[in-house]
DNA sequence: AAACAGTACAACCGCATATAT
DNA sequence: CATATATGCGGTTGTACTGTT
């Protein structure tokens, strides 16, 4: 019997677009039995749809919380910042914005702000820098305590010479570092869109009211140090306001 | 009004990773 | 430890909608 590669029998399911009624009777099944177990999600709606289509479904349509509408000027401030520190995690940059789902940013990350620099003719430099991801990589989704990643770092040693580089994070994995990497997309700006700071969950504050050009002068003389390693790339995200300002 | 082009977004597919057995 | 299965993610495609000629 031919199956699907989730390994359902594929026995007439259905494709292409929902209709009301199986958006209603999903709705009404996740509201009866809670999210998960999408296995057997399909059966219990009455629905002839793989388990992928009805979470897909629910997670980028029907749930309840999601934003409908037009990308506010300050959320797409936040995705370009995001995107710059996480490269294409738009499930990681979706978390950080509520009611939009990874979905619905990158679709709107393809259509529309790669369109909108690729209107900018001359300003390759601009473009470049907000189109060259120094990503930090926290490379497993979840950090199962039996994960293949934690066992890697917890037998290799750590290459300094690569910190942030984009195999892993090429820290110990202690508490503080989780809770830093937790808070490292937190920040406040002022009114003139000076980062204040950007501080660890141990109180280390890594950068005191500084304005763009203070950094850039800082990190020309080599006096920006961030955190315990190599975070350059916490600098050049600062400097993203001021590319902001272009868009 | 019809044909066509461009755009936006929902949905699908393949793969990586986590979890269960 | 090996294998099977489930889950979730990112890339890509398909199509409905809108604007233009």
């Amino acid at each position: 019997m031919a199956r699907l590669r989730d390994g359902a029998p594929n026995l007439g399911v259905r494709k292409g677009s929902w209709s009301k009624e199986e958006d209603d009777r999903l709705r009404k099944c996740i509201d009866e039995y809670g999210e998960g177990r999408w296995r057997e999600v399909p059966l219990r709606a009455g629905l002839k749809r793989c388990r992928k289509s009805c979470r897909l479904r629910w997670l980028n349509y029907l749930h309840p919380n999601i934003k409908r509408g037009e990308f506010e000027e300050d959320e797409i401030d936040l995705i370009i910042r995001l995107h710059k520190l996480l490269g294409n995690r738009w499930s990681l940059i979706a978390g950080k914005i509520p009611g939009r789902t990874a979905n619905d940013i990158k679709n709107y990350w393809n259509s529309h702000l790669m369109k909108k620099l690729a209107s900018w003719p001359n300003q390759e430099q601009t473009k470049s820098k907000i189109l060259d991801t120094k990503v930090f990589k926290p490379k497993p989704r979840t950090l199962s305590m039996n994960s293949e990643w934690l066992k890697g770092l917890r037998t290799s040693p750590i290459n300094e010479s690569h910190a942030m580089s984009d195999k892993a994070i090429p820290l110990s994995l202690t508490e503080e570092k989780i809770s830093w990497w937790k808070s490292l997309l937190v920040d406040v700006q002022d009114e003139n869109g000076n980062l204040l700071s950007v501080t660890s969950s141990a109180g280390e504050e890594f950068l005191m009211s500084s304005s763009v050009e203070d950094i850039e002068a800082a990190r020309e003389q080599g006096e920006v140090s961030v955190g315990g390693g190599d975070f350059g790339d916490l600098v050049l995200d600062v400097d993203l306001w001021s590319l902001l300002e272009k868009i």
